[in-house]
DNA sequence: AAGTCGTGGCT
DNA sequence: TAGCCAAGACT
């Protein structure tokens, strides 16, 4: 689709433009590059790719700011690929409770396992592409990253940043052949790796969604979206739905210090995750409000949250009877370590709830 | 290929 | 406040 970027037909000027990009970009990254974790220790060439590969997993959808205790936690408790390969699921998935997008450490398990098996990761974006949770945006910055090659590394920061530098007026997501076309245009043969955090460096503190810092920026001479005078409109995206409203209910019973838990389907929301028993509530439709055992229920008050695309009202009832008999799989879980559980977010919103009524 | 899938921070 | 957004993958 080259022939659909104006700039790339004249092979001379695109020529010059994208050098020029690059270099600057890759010398303002070398006195400016952000200092985070899981970036190569000064005198290291290159990151370890189990960091790389965590920390971009980690990243999806994520900032920084959330991952990098995630990111602490698991180097420390699994400093390797095989470490992490030989945990059980249920630790990880408890380790990542908070973080968000639950696929991700289900499918983080997998890769980990795939890799010690394979004696550690492939070096090439292809073979990188096939493992579990790496779409086309982790394995090329893995494979730039980590092993140096050159990948196109397009992200969400990236299509910013290439939408205002080249003016691209067509909306998400049908603009994405044409952004992706100009990414690789300015995708320098050397230090790809370097040009892709660059770019999401830049993309992160200078020319932000809702903010475009053109006089700091050091591709502002360069920027085509700044000399036509609205950066701050690209790129353009479609309208978003609208989210849908629903209600449900969760269940706390408790026996003798211990709260009934139960485990979530391991596909769909929340999968794989401990959590407390609730009403069937979904994105699709409101609980149907029955409570899972007979016996008294009082209120324990109500917990909004809002997940991508729905809001949840979820009333959290308290079971009040003596001596609770449950049917069904689930486990009893000291009240007092309820923290070490790795309920998601909205679960821990109810246990606190139900918690913070008692003192 | 549009819908599904979390969460917290910012304005 | 209510909406928008973030180093997307998967189906």
């Amino acid at each position: 689709m080259v022939d659909r970027v104006p700039w790339l037909a004249l092979p001379c000027h695109s020529a010059r433009v994208s050098a020029t990009v690059s270099a600057l970009l890759l010398d303002w990254y070398d006195r400016s590059a952000r200092d985070l974790q899981w970036r190569a220790r000064p005198g290291a060439p290159r990151p370890d790719p189990y960091r790389v590969w965590l920390s971009e997993v980690m990243l999806q959808q994520t900032t920084v700011a959330a991952v990098a205790p995630y990111f602490a936690g698991f180097v420390e408790t699994w400093p390797t690929v095989e470490a992490l390969a030989a945990a059980p699921e249920e630790e990880v998935m408890a380790a990542w409770a908070g973080l968000g997008y639950y696929s991700r450490a289900r499918n983080l398990v997998k890769c980990a396992r795939q890799v010690a098996e394979m004696g550690g990761f492939p070096r090439t974006e292809a073979e990188l592409r096939k493992l579990p949770g790496l779409g086309d945006y982790t394995a090329a910055a893995v494979a730039a990253i980590a092993f140096g090659e050159r990948a196109v590394v397009v992200d969400a920061n990236v299509e910013r940043v290439v939408a205002r530098l080249f003016a691209i007026r067509d909306p998400l997501p049908a603009a994405r052949k044409e952004i992706r076309a100009a990414a690789d245009a300015i995708t320098p043969d050397e230090r790809a790796g370097d040009f892709a955090q660059a770019m999401m460096d830049l993309g992160a503190t200078i020319c932000s969604a809702r903010d475009a810092k053109c006089l700091l920026c050091p591709l502002s001479g360069e920027c085509r979206g700044r000399a036509e005078g609205d950066p701050l409109t690209l790129p353009v995206k479609a309208p978003k739905k609208a989210k849908p409203s629903r209600t449900g209910t969760a269940f706390w019973i408790e026996r003798e210090g211990e709260v009934w838990l139960v485990k979530r389907p391991g596909t769909g929301m929340l999968g794989g995750m401990r959590a407390l028993p609730d009403d069937g509530w979904s994105a699709r439709g409101d609980g149907h409000g029955d409570a899972p055992l007979a016996g008294a229920w009082k209120a324990g008050g109500v917990v909004r949250h809002s997940f991508t695309h729905f809001d949840l009202e979820l009333g959290v009832a308290v079971h009040a009877g003596e001596k609770p008999v449950i049917e069904g799989e689930g486990e009893w879980w000291a009240v007092e370590e309820i923290e070490a559980a790795g309920l998601p977010t909205l679960f821990a919103k109810a246990a606190r709830l139900v918690l913070a009524s008692r003192d």
